[in-house]
RNA sequence: GCUGCUGUAGCUCAGUGGUAGAGCGCGUCAUUGGUAAUGACGAGGUCGGGAGUUCAAUUCUCCCCAGCAGCACCA
């Protein structure tokens, strides 16, 4: 009797209703008990919580829970099996010399980094999924054995596989590596599982791309090839995420800020941007809004120089920490003899630097007179034009630029004040961000890092006040521990764009060592100095950057406030050209960004070129609308028309046109 | 910066060891038309830059530059 029972364990299921199973039970086996079906669409179990694999023993009472493949965390399961099982080993079939680093999964797929003899091509990509299918429909079992460090280790040498060895080396544990075979047929990969019983189980998956990754994410380590791959569930799932694709490039900023007209970039400023007449509307749309946002929350704005001695870049500590990254100009007026050197060896001793941030040249301006602690808090905003020397291969369209605008401001202000200053930040980012169509912020909250400057109880009140300045707004975030600078703790914003990818864009920062290293100081209530406390803080971060946001979330359709052309008005007949212009000249006065098009071309031909064009509004003028004094107003992806009367189109236009604030 | 791929007309892209082609756009002319392409004709290119191989290179080889993807870095 003792022994029967000693033999029983208690599976609880989801349900809450639990079951009697023989110790030693399998996932599988219990799946089968409850049902068929379930047994089939299994792909692998938790167990208290941890993902096992199917096949794992049960020896003690627990809680089970059956991933299916119809779960997020079942496609997960079957897109690593891809990568592990089939990617790998396809690879080690035509490639037997490959070398095996790791094969994780990714958001919509996965990837696998190996190191090749030779650099792969796109057709080999091909080869690979071809040799992956043929392996597919061998319908192999997939069997896990649990091995010692030792036999582990001394598998994957015999193997040739030294970064897997690496792997297993670097381990804490001494037993239990988890080894998947495939069969018989001599393939073994370490994973940490689960896997799906086998190959059967494995959906539709397609390799995407080739790409370069440093082993362990070190750039100072060996260069890999990452082969990237999708995988789903079927043929539909997939066609699905590569339609997706799709639209994701057809918003690309780059390609529709040349179909638009709105900028380019050119070899000779790389990486910065050339502005063209609509770009830049939008770009003065946006910094007029800020400004009118930014001086209404009571912020001062000021302008600062763009060229600064590298002596104050010394004093600040971006000269030692992040001169590899700044634009520096020797301080000579350059040699005009054609043979010579433009600059003398001397001109190196005075140098001076292109800013790459706002914040000393802002200390400058509030070190400027006595402040006291009435005075406190001082906001300073400036749209502060940096130049940042990113490496070449960062660079990308508009999204990461050499030369940018921040809407940047910095705030003085005493500890008692962190709090009251971050709430009205909060505020401030959620309107501005709602104002633009962006309503789903995620929020991180950085917390001290193990290196840091300033007193435990300075870094307490600084990350207390600004959680409570984030409970206080109402903004859902997680805390990270160990992420903040070393000057102070941070919140990051990031915003989700139309298609959910997510940006970072606005940041507060509280800094406690740009004021002690600059001498920013006030006078308190008791006659002494005292050191302000020190927010840099941005709500688009950068303008262009925002732009380009904006642009690929909108799929270039932007809010008509911010279209740089809002109306065109185009003439059925040429006979009506001066009706037109009088509509024209008329919304021009209201402030509308309006556009006659007289061209000889049909009203066609004008509607769908507007259209390509993502002008919101058309209006169309014939001999009804000129005799009747109305428009017919047309709007962007939409093919009804309104007539309306001419004083009330422009009424409501204007209205609309406006920006938010 | 690293790895790989790419670079042909304003744009999208064919193509070839023997001096280059399409569509769109652009220009001219005709056409005055009611909501996503009117027609005809025409102009446009040192085939990214440099070197090499060759009788001959846009094509093959090497170097450089730039763009793209990813990595690393980051607003």
């Amino acid at each position: 009797m003792e022994q029967a029972l000693k033999n029983k364990i208690q599976i609880t299921l989801p349900d809450g209703s639990a079951r009697a199973f023989a110790a030693g039970v399998t996932g599988i086996e219990i799946a089968e008990s409850i049902a068929k079906s379930l047994a089939k669409a299994a792909v692998a179990v938790k167990i208290d919580g941890v993902q096992r694999d199917l096949s794992d023993p049960i020896t003690s009472d627990a809680a089970l829970e059956i991933i299916t493949l119809d779960s997020e965390e079942g496609l997960e399961i079957m897109r690593h099996t891809v990568a592990a099982q089939l990617l790998a080993r396809a690879v080690k079939n035509l490639y037997p010399d490959a070398k095996l680093a790791i094969g994780p999964t990714i958001e919509n797929g996965f990837y696998y980094d190996i190191e090749f003899k030779e650099p792969l091509s796109s057709e080999d990509l091909e080869k690979i999924e071809k040799e992956m299918r043929k392996i597919k429909e061998t319908n192999a079992p997939i069997v896990k054995s649990l091995n010692s460090k030792a036999d582990t280790i001394a598998a994957f040498k015999d193997r040739a596989e030294p970064y897997k060895v690496e792997i297993v080396e670097g381990a804490d544990q001494e037993d239990g590596f988890q080894l998947y075979a495939q069969g018989d047929t001599g393939f073994i990969d370490l994973c940490r599982g689960p896997h799906l019983l086998s190959l059967k189980q494995v959906g539709v998956f397609k390799l995407m791309s080739l790409a370069g990754a440093y082993w362990r994410g070190d750039s100072s380590k060996q260069m890999l090839t990452r082969i990237y791959g999708t995988a789903w569930r079927n043929d539909k799932e997939l066609k699905e995420y590569l339609h997706m694709l799709e639209e994701a490039e057809k918003r690309d900023h780059r390609k529709l800020g040349a179909e638009m007209d709105l900028f380019h970039f050119q070899v000779e400023a790389q990486g910065s941007v050339f502005w063209h007449p609509k770009g830049f509307t939008i770009y003065n749309q946006m910094e007029g809004y800020i400004r009118r946002r930014l001086n209404n929350a009571g912020y001062k704005e000021i302008k600062t120089p763009q060229l600064i001695d590298n002596k104050l870049w010394e004093k600040s500590g971006h000269w030692g920490k992040y001169r590899e990254n700044m634009f520096v100009v020797p301080d000579e007026i350059p040699s005009t003899d054609d043979d010579g050197p433009v600059v003398s060896d001397k001109a190196f001793e005075k140098l001076m630097a292109l800013k790459p941030m706002n914040c000393p040249a802002h200390v400058q301006v509030f070190n400027q007179g006595i402040k006291s602690y009435r005075d406190l808090p001082i906001r300073f905003a400036e749209f502060g034009c940096c130049h940042r020397n990113e490496p070449h291969g960062a660079l990308h369209g508009l999204m990461r630029v050499r030369q940018f605008t921040q809407d940047d401001a910095h705030i003085f202000c005493r500890e008692d004040q962190i709090t009251d200053e971050a709430v009205a930040f909060c505020d401030l980012l959620k309107t501005v961000y709602s104002d633009l169509g962006f309503d789903d912020v995620k929020v991180a909250l950085s917390l001290r890092p193990e290196m840091r400057v300033g007193s435990d109880e300075l870094w307490d009140k600084a990350e207390d006040g600004l959680r409570q300045a984030l409970l206080k707004t109402g903004l859902e975030f997680t805390e990270e521990e160990g992420e903040g600078a070393f000057y102070g703790p941070k919140i990051d914003y990031q915003i989700r764009d139309a298609i959910g990818r997510t940006w970072q864009c606005g940041t507060l920062q509280l800094d406690f060592n740009l004021p002690e290293r600059l001498d920013a100081s006030y006078v308190g209530q008791d006659g002494e100095k005292h050191r302000p406390v020190m927010l840099h803080r941005a709500i688009l971060g950068s303008l262009e950057r925002f732009i380009g946001v904006m642009i690929e979330s909108y799929a270039g359709k932007l809010p008509l406030w911010l279209a740089p052309t809002q109306v065109v008005v185009a003439p059925i007949v040429s006979e009506f050209d001066a009706y037109a212009q009088e509509v024209c000249d008329a919304m021009k006065a209201a402030g509308i960004r309006v556009e006659t098009d007289l061209r000889n071309e049909k009203i066609n031909y004008k509607v769908r070129e507007h259209s390509h064009a993502k002008v919101p509004v058309i209006i169309a003028v014939g001999e009804r609308e000129a005799t009747d004094k109305t428009v017919a107003i047309r709007r962007l992806g939409s093919d009804k028309q309104s007539v309306e009367d001419l004083a009330k189109a422009i009424e409501s236009l204007a209205q609309e046109c406006k920006a938010p604030y």
